[in-house]
Formats: C-alpha cells, sequence, structure tokens
DNA sequence: TTCATTGGTGAAAGCGCTTACAATTTCGGC
DNA sequence: GCCGAAATTGTAAGCGCTTTCACCAATGAA
C-alpha cells in the first residue's frame, strides 16, 4: 500500500527532468546547481511533500545524526531535567536522541556498547556511576566520542562534566557557620560514592577553617536514603543534645529528618537548622535550605561537549580533535527558612517559605 | 583511522571462506543454513567482534526498529516515569526509543511528522493533549502506527490510552462522603482541557448519587496551577464558612492550598480535609490523599499497543491489521491521613502521615 | 547408472541516498 | 566565430546489509 507512493529521489528526479544528484544537490544545498534548476526542483519537492529517508542519507554519510543519552533511572523526577537538557542543546545543533535506560547495574554498558557496534549513535552521553574501567576503555577503544556526567575517571582522555561536591558542600556549611550555628551535624552519602566523599571534605574544609573556636565536627555515616538516616537521627538526638544545625548529604535523607524533628515536636530552624543537597521538588516546597545540582546545565553542558567533538570531526579529518575536557559545574545554594537563624532573621525581611534567596555563587548563564 | 579497522560482511565473509548471503543468514538465524557453516562463521563473528551496521541493516529491511516518544515537558518529573513505561515494554519486544520532546505548541506536531517523514521511526507514541485533527489526520495520512496517550478524539480508529478521570474522581468524592463529609469543595482544573471536565463530572455524579440529603455542590474554578488557585481559595474561605473537605483536581493545586491552610492555621484534617489527584511526589510525603495516575503503566500500555500493532504488520501484510483500541486505565485511590475523619479515624489504628492505604479499584497488574 | 529432489550456497540486485569524476554547457575575451 | 575556463549537470560507484533466484552437490528412487 504504501510502496506505490512511496516517492524517493528517482521520483523527484523523474519529474523535475535532472539526476538524482543534482536533486541531492539541491536538497543539500549545494552551490553548485544553477538557482533555476533548483527553483524547479524545489517546487516538485513542495508538491509531492518528499523528504529524504533518514536511513538511506545515514547510511550514506556514514553518520546518525543520533547521540545516545545513558541513564540510569535511580530518581526517575531527578534526572529527566537532565535530559531536558541534553536535548536543548542536542536538538538545537540537529541532534536526535535515542534514549538508553539502564535498569539494572548490568545493562548500562552492555547498552552503551551496543548503540555503539550497531553504529546507531555518533556519540554517547553516559551517567552510570558504577560504569567500571574494562567497559570504558572498551568504550574507548570503539572510537566514538563521549562525555561522562558526574562520574570520576583516573584517565585524563574523557570528557567529563561534574558536579563540585566540594565546594557545595563547603558553601553550604559556611552559610550555616555565618548563621550563627555552632553545632553542624553532617550525615554522610554513601561513602562509596565519590559525591559523599566530596560532599563530606567540603563540610569538614569549612569548619577547620571557620575562625571560630573549637568548632566541634559531628559526622554521621549514613547512605543518602531516608530509610537508613531515621533511625540514625533518632538514636543521636535520644543520646545527645541536639545539635544547631543538620547538614543532610542530600535532600532524601533530609525529608527523612525533616519528618521525624516535627513528629518530636522540634521546630525548624528555630530547634535546629536543615539543610539538604540536591534540590527535590518536595525540599522546594517545604522551604528548607539545599545546595541545588544544576541537572539542566549538566546536560546541556555534556551535550555542547558531545556535539562539539562531533561537529569538529564532522568537518574533515584535518581539524585536530578536540582535547578532551572537565567540566566542574557548581551548585546553587539555595537559602531558605530552614537555616535562617532566628536570632539573625529578626533583623531580616520576613522569609516566606518557599521564597528562595540565592547567595553564594551567582546563577550560571544557562548553557545554550 | 576507524576506516582500516571497519569490519562488515564481507569482512567477515572474506575470512569464513563464504559469501555474504551466508554471513547474513547465519547472523539472522536463518535455518536454511548448514550448522558447521553456521559454526565456522559464527567463530569468525567473534573474533572480530563483529557487529552489523543497524543503518545499514534497516535501511535494507525497510524499518527502524525505533519509535518515537513525542513528549512535552510540562511536569518534568510526572512524565519521566511514563517514558519508564515506554522503555521497558520497548526495549523487551526490541525496540528503542528516540525522544522527541516539544518544547513548546508549535514544535510537538512538527516533530511527529518530521521523525515519520525521514522513516527515522516504526511508530509514534504521542503525548500531546493539544494536538489538533488536521495534524492528526496528516499523521494518520503517512500510515505509520501511532497511540495517543490521554488524548480523546472523535475519529473512532485511532488507538488510544486514557486515564479514566470520571471514575477516579468520583471514587475520590464517594470517599469524602463515606468519610462522613458534607460539604466537599471541588476545585477544577482549566475546564478546557477534557480530563478537567471529566473530574469535574465524576465530582457531580458522586455527589448526586449521594444518599445524604441535599448535598451542596461547591465548585471553584481554577486551572491547574499553584498561583491561580490561592487567591480563590483565600477568598472563597474568607467569604464563606470552611467546607468540610476540598477535592483540588490535581496536587499541584493541592498543595497550595495545603499552604494556605497551614498558614492560615487550619488543621488538616481536623478543620477541614484535603486530597488532590495525580500523585506526585511531595503531596505523598506530605500525606494528602490522592488518585494516583499510573504513569508507568500508562506508558506500557501505549508501548505495549504500539509494539503489537509494529509485529503484527512486520509479519507479512496477510495477517489483518489489528483494530484500533481503546484502553481505560484506572486511577489509584491513595487514602492518606489528610482525608480521614478524626470521628471516624479514631475508632481505627493510627495512620501514619506516610502511610498509603489502597481502596477503591485493586492494584492493576503492571502491564508487561 | 540416471534423474528428479532437496538442502546449501553464491551472484547480484536492490534499499534510498551521496559524491567523485566525467561530460556537457555557457561565456568572456580574442 | 573560436577557445579554454568556469559553471552545471549526469553517470555510476559506493554506503553495509538482505534476499531473490539460480546453481551445485548430494541424496534417494528407479
Amino acid at each position: 500500500m504504501r510502496k506505490a507512493d512511496k516517492v524517493t529521489v528517482d521520483v523527484i528526479s523523474q519529474k523535475a527532468g535532472v539526476s538524482t544528484a543534482t536533486v541531492s544537490r539541491v536538497l543539500n544545498d549545494s552551490p553548485l546547481v544553477h538557482p533555476k534548476t533548483k527553483r524547479k526542483v524545489l517546487r516538485i519537492v513542495q508538491e509531492l511533500n518528499y523528504v529524504p529517508n533518514a536511513l538511506a542519507r545515514n547510511l550514506s554519510l556514514n553518520r546518525t545524526d543520533t547521540i545516545g543519552a545513558i541513564l540510569p533511572w535511580v530518581a526517575s523526577g531527578f534526572y529527566s531535567e537532565l535530559l531536558r537538557g541534553v536535548d536543548d542543546v542536542a536538538r538545537a545543533a540537529g541532534y536526535h536522541i535515542i534514549l538508553g535506560i539502564c535498569h539494572d547495574r548490568e545493562q548500562g554498558p552492555e547498552l552503551a556498547l551496543k548503540y555503539i557496534r550497531e553504529q546507531r549513535t555518533d556519540g554517547l552521553i553516559i551517567l552510570d556511576p558504577v560504569l567500571d574501567e574494562p567497559i570504558l576503555d572498551e568504550i574507548r577503544r570503539q572510537n566514538v566520542p563521549f562525555v561522562l556526567i558526574d562520574r570520576t575517571v583516573p584517565s585524563q582522555h574523557v570528557n567529563t562534566i561534574m558536579i563540585d561536591d566540594f565546594n557545595g558542600a563547603r558553601n553550604m556549611t559556611r552559610h550555616l557557620i555565618e548563621e550563627g550555628y555552632q553545632n553542624i551535624l553532617f550525615i554522610t552519602g554513601d561513602l562509596q560514592s565519590y559525591d559523599a566523599r566530596e560532599r563530606l571534605r567540603g563540610y569538614q574544609e569549612a569548619i577547620e577553617e571557620s575562625q571560630l573556636a573549637q568548632k566541634k565536627e559531628l559526622v554521621i555515616e549514613s547512605n543518602f536514603t531516608r530509610e537508613d538516616v531515621v533511625p540514625k537521627i533518632a538514636k543521636y538526638v535520644e543520646k545527645n543534645l541536639l545539635p544547631d544545625a543538620i547538614f543532610c548529604s542530600n535532600d532524601e535523607m533530609a525529608l527523612g529528618v525533616y519528618r521525624y524533628l516535627l513528629e518530636n515536636d522540634y521546630k525548624i530552624p528555630d530547634d535546629v537548622a536543615l539543610a539538604g543537597f540536591d534540590g527535590i521538588d518536595t525540599i522546594d516546597f517545604l522551604g528548607i535550605t539545599t545546595a541545588k545540582i544544576p541537572m539542566h546545565d549538566l546536560g546541556a553542558a555534556a551535550a555542547r561537549l558531545l556535539v562539539d567533538q562531533l561537529v569538529k570531526g564532522r568537518s574533515g579529518g584535518d581539524t585536530p580533535a578536540l582535547q578532551p575536557q572537565k567540566v566542574m559545574l557548581q551548585t546553587e545554594l539555595l537559602i531558605r527558612k530552614s537555616t535562617l537563624n532566628p536570632k539573625k532573621a529578626a533583623k531580616l525581611v520576613e522569609n516566606g517559605p518557599i521564597q528562595t534567596k540565592l547567595v553564594g555563587e551567582k546563577r550560571r548563564e544557562p548553557l545554550l
């Protein structure tokens, strides 16, 4: 049924009375075709509503105009912003996105390799914290441009987009100190993960550098989950005096602590201040201070890096390959009511629970 | 650089001492190749780590193994579950997903058409509430299978996955009535939208059918946004007596109302009960009753429908085309503390704020 | 031994597009 | 009006895979 009306270059060239070569040239805006011919061909193209078959085109050009996005699906809502960022710049550059959701630990690398080997993608954006070296080598060996997100890698010759967890945590801690909090409890994430270690380091650095005397460094080790943190904070609070402030390594844990505190009639921030890290919706709604990870920018930056490589690679092999880059994005310190010390706050204008004030780093210009 | 080591069917056939036809047959598991030959070829394939080029394969087969997902990016986190659902069943069926995010109203249909015309996809899943008829016709004319999500369409011959907004809202209202609430305020979404109208209808139906005498039907018209609803609810509460319960057409508005109520020292549910619709994270955290839209299933159902069509279409043209289907998915009534009438609740076991109880429809078996 | 059969296999023609190269036309300058 | 260069256009060979159809070697029956 479709077969009959399938319109290809040949059909066009026939009707226009030119060769397929000319049609192709017209379609690709080649300068070496006579304006008159061009008009004629374009008219037919319009008339028949012709659009070149991408597959054939790509096969011929040895290019797919597609980039693969390999993502885990850990925190669904969280990553979607990232995807949006990738899409924004990729689309602007004429690239499509093929989705590679790695459901479990195994599938991620598999998928990436499959896409590459099948040559379905021109490049890859990989967000997979547990990608191990051998796989990475395998990927690199394929000679396809790729960008890693939020993943440290020993080898230098890899494009990477990172979050500056260290500075994010340090700034947060500084903020708490500036607000006059003295005993700041820090709850770590899973210390296996690089992010968790960096955030801890940031906290420690800020504590150390603080001029105030004998700051105590208070740390509870947890694992980024709500379930794990609640009993720990409960036990801690019962055994010790309540700290001035609690800084959780991520928002998820902050939510757990938040609930615990409210249920036990502690007032935030009057009895204890609370801060998280990530910038998820619920934290936003509750008016809890956090260090927001610029997910959109993260995706956009990755895509930008990748697209640059691809475009460079396309324009002849003569231009030298781009040097692999490491980009570091800053978090955004969103100060909310939950960390505004009432003693100081009295002097300030009233802060609504949702109102967000920007302190610390300036807002990054959005990429793209 | 890559050129030299590019391994194709020819290379394989050469090394194996057979023709490319045979290699192809081996790769496609054709029965008419001698086991011995097959083994030989497969060994070489392994050895050279050969994977067929998808582009060439697809061009030849006139098929892409790809389905396009056209989505708006209205509520980022919300749709990601849907995408996951699509991915789950699509991948299981051997299809890839190419992402089509329509940023603004214009781009959606454009994108869909582009993908089709370029023949980048075998089929399409479209979630776009404002897709208009002409475009739809155009899409249909392309003779490519597609499925519409949450979008009513006059014409019968279209695959559609719908949410049963009517029943969802009716069940919610029934629940509120059962809990003994008498004055139930309903806040509508943008009544331009079909969803909004259906939810209103469900509410009205439940009110009407309730045996209790002279139920008043209380309706405030809003538009699904927090900004719009807050002043309206404020004005309403100031002018009238507080209703028993407030049922918002979506969670977003419920959040607005929630905040308003708390800020004005109304206790939920003691002074007034609160319910939403959608099932977003924050509502979950706050322990607010809602009708959860099964986003994952929505995507999975759409993908299932599409994949069935595609597979059917693939297996020779003799099998009759599948009849277009309309699938209706039920929402899940998540009853939380926010609508448990204290007078009745006294008899019940204490309900923690997060605890979710399932009432009404049984949990749908997840598709796939 | 000879003649259909029947697996197995290979040659070659696509799939729909691009592009190097050859062929043709056009044109200014003589 | 003629010539070579420049401007257009056409021819045909790919891109890497599938698949039709023809071909060949076994195999069994006669």
